[in-house]
DNA sequence: ATAATTTGCTAACGAACGTTAGCTTGTTTA
DNA sequence: TAAACAAGCTAACGTTCGTTAGCAAATTAT
């Protein structure tokens, strides 16, 4: 039914001719479950955004859920490399906290719609990837974790529940995609700057 | 089927009593739509929490939907009740800000498994619906918009866009359904005065 | 030129979905 | 005591769901 496939799904896959027809399909599996969350999101829906029937889609991939699992765990490789970069680095925990959020930060605004989808839909997965995905995202936190508590020995940083301060500041940190527009005031990288200050402007002392 | 329901159902059942079999139900879909999304939630399912077959179901109710809309409209009341008595207030924007969070904070405290379906789960209400619910939260920023611009204005706060300001902080403040834990170390008052001195040392003026 | 791969189709499956109709039973109200 | 209501049941409805089987055409690799 091509009368149902919108202009603006055409151009982008005639811009993104590079891309595998599974990446394309993964690309418009991203959207669709941004848009309208994994479990309310249907194989035809999916299908009908690529203009092709839902057994069709059975080509590429294994199951929907398969689709659901590359989306996360890619995402979450993405905040590893960029956290990794920095943890290795000589600088003041203050300053890796700062590099940290905007890493972070770049992550996200690079890849609005499947970070939304990795923030909000990984509980769509089932077992054992369920599993492996809430450790990974436990290793993730207890970085961010690690140099709170470095601040804090410093006396960079108040004292404070380390685990708490982190929950809080990604948090924040993950309700960028909600409100990101690539045309809006702000550079990706001033909303990092400026989401680092306010976080660590809340947590340094005082004089 | 009386063997798949839970004794700690049963339990809960005896203690709250006094609500009115309607009212059951609703904390019963509250509980079973935080813990799965509304999407992934049946009717069978909730009939299931109930130990009643999902037709006796519309008994109480009209749709599934219908349950969705109370529980969010009725926490977007909560939400409004608590800031309604602090925007009159004759006080300093800090002060105003400070109270804002620490009421935001209890009210999630106090309906963590409401409070996370009406963050999350809104988007599946239906039209006009979803477009009151859209305005009434836009109302409530707003309203966290004023106090901080005020708050730019007295020089109490750094320059920054308040609406920034305002979807970050409350960003934090509504992730605390996700971790809070009525046995835990903080009581819910230390959390709103915890996230209070985060949020407005991150936006006072250093010197 | 031929073989293999990619990409799609139609038809259909069994299961699960939200919901309705019509009925029974026990409790409360007039 | 009779009427009204609350709360549940069984049976079933039409729809949508994820997925499979088997086949066809086009493209790519050998």
């Amino acid at each position: 039914m091509l009368t149902n496939v919108s202009l603006f799904n055409f151009e982008r896959m005639i811009i993104e001719k590079k891309l595998s027809r599974k990446e394309q399909l993964e690309l418009a599996a991203t959207e669709l479950f941004k848009e309208k969350g994994y479990a309310a999101s249907s194989m035809r829906d999916l299908a009908n955004k690529l203009g092709i029937e839902a057994a069709s889609l059975y080509s590429h991939i294994k199951s929907k859920e398969e689709i659901l699992s590359n989306i996360c765990f890619r995402m979450a490789n993405e905040f590893f490399e960029a956290i990794n970069k920095i943890e290795i680095e000589n600088i003041s925990a203050s300053a890796k906290l700062e590099r940290a959020i905007i890493a972070h930060t770049q992550v996200i605004i690079k890849n609005v719609s499947a970070s939304s989808v990795f923030l909000h839909e990984w509980r769509h997965l089932n077992q054992p990837k369920l599993d492996e995905f809430i450790a990974m995202r436990e290793d993730y936190q207890n970085k961010f974790i690690s140099i709170i508590e470095e601040g804090i020995a410093n006396d960079e940083f108040i004292s404070i529940d380390a685990k708490f301060a982190v929950l809080t500041i990604l948090s924040s940190l993950n309700w960028i995609h909600n409100w990101y527009d690539p045309n809006g005031k702000m550079s990706p990288l001033e909303i990092g700057q400026q989401l680092s200050r306010m976080s660590i402007n809340g947590l340094k002392i005082r004089f």
